[in-house]
DNA sequence: GTCGCCTGACCGATCGTTCGGTCGGAGAGC
DNA sequence: GCTCTCCGACCGAACGATCGGTCAGGCGAC
């Protein structure tokens, strides 16, 4: 670094804000009217630019679609696995009691964009590819329910498919109500974890 | 009736099959495309009639909508109440598992309409009008589980606005995944209200 | 004839996208 | 220090396509 105008340098020239806050912005305006009913009138006015400028960033509004998706997508999967240094899960029923406090955490830190992933139909080939990951996601889910299931861990009685597609159904539907910056929402993905293995109202403990 | 014609009469004369069967039509169309994706071209087409010709049966599309959403909040809000000569609950808690099971039912009986329900943004007078009373059972639900916390039926500690927010979505999240005609589902509501209660992955007895 | 149902042709508006051109800061040459 | 050139960011205008919706009329049953 000869001269701290190297680093500076990033800094744009105009006050867009370069391609992440475009997709930043563009997501809040997905997620706030649904992907058709958003025109890239609607994206470049929220950005601040004109409708031209935008396609200079992004090739259309495919494009943009498919950056946001990738990176809710990123995301899930990144909830799998243990970050390094943990030491491995002793059963199924513990790893998914880790999983679900993950995904949860990705949620919120990720909201619009893991938001805009589950609200995608199929309509292009783009959310078509989406839909395919996301579905490869579920599936290592319903594979460790049924490998806990299997293992003991679980009520005898429960059907691992079913359970599999209401423990999704109820950790993605955190994404429709919560808000970042909400009081109290610190403890919520081990709430969700709790819910899950406990009930979502459980009953009293006879006293 | 004078003759079999009479009864046989309903038959339209062109295939388009009268306003419930185009309803119908219309919104399974909206469910795999999305509402504000799916053109009236793509409507008349699938009901076997022209753009023009189904402007005859409703005003618009967003009458369509209008009359799908309506269908979907009748439907929930019947699932309130108990059917007539049924003795009332004892307390919220059974209230509630009621509610649950009886919601489920409605889910499945009208799963097209209830899912179009689910997915409504807010873009029109008629979406934010299906939100409003939507939010509005969602409240119903809320102050049932407030008061099942309150009379200590409810295990100590759980937060009965995350939790009346977890029922909803976990209860709602059948829509996504269940279609008629499957096996095993006969049991889907109480299935459904056991994992409220027990948790979808409820930990095995000690034996 | 009349009425219910249907049709093709057409409307203005808006869609996503393209294109030619403008503007201003950065770097090179002197 | 002062030009000259370059280039990325931006813009206004317009494209063909498609949108939701309209209209005047045809056709068959009663």
């Amino acid at each position: 670094m000869t001269s701290s105008a190297q680093a500076e340098a990033r800094r744009p020239r105009r006050p867009s804000g370069g391609p992440e806050s475009l997709l930043d912005k563009a997501v809040l305006e997905f997620n706030a009217r649904g992907y058709d009913a958003t025109s890239m009138e609607d994206l470049s006015r929220a950005a601040g630019i004109t409708k031209s400028s935008f396609y200079h960033h992004f090739a259309g509004k495919e494009a943009l679609l498919r950056a946001a998706l990738e990176r809710a997508l990123d995301g899930l999967f990144s909830a799998l696995d243990d970050p390094p240094g943990v030491e491995p899960a002793v059963g199924p029923s513990e790893r998914l009691r880790r999983i679900v406090t993950r995904q949860v955490r990705v949620l919120m830190d990720d909201l619009p964009y893991v938001t805009l992933l589950l609200r995608v139909r199929g309509n292009t080939p783009t959310e078509r590819w989406a839909l395919q990951r996301r579905k490869a996601y579920d599936a290592e889910i319903a594979a460790l329910v049924r490998a806990a299931v299997d293992a003991g861990e679980i009520r005898a009685g429960v059907d691992p498919a079913l359970a599999a597609r209401l423990l999704s159904g109820l950790v993605n539907s955190v994404s429709e109500w919560y808000r970042p910056g909400r009081r109290g929402t610190a403890s919520l993905p081990e709430d969700v974890a709790r819910a899950i293995f406990a009930g979502v109202l459980p009953a009293a403990d006879p006293a």
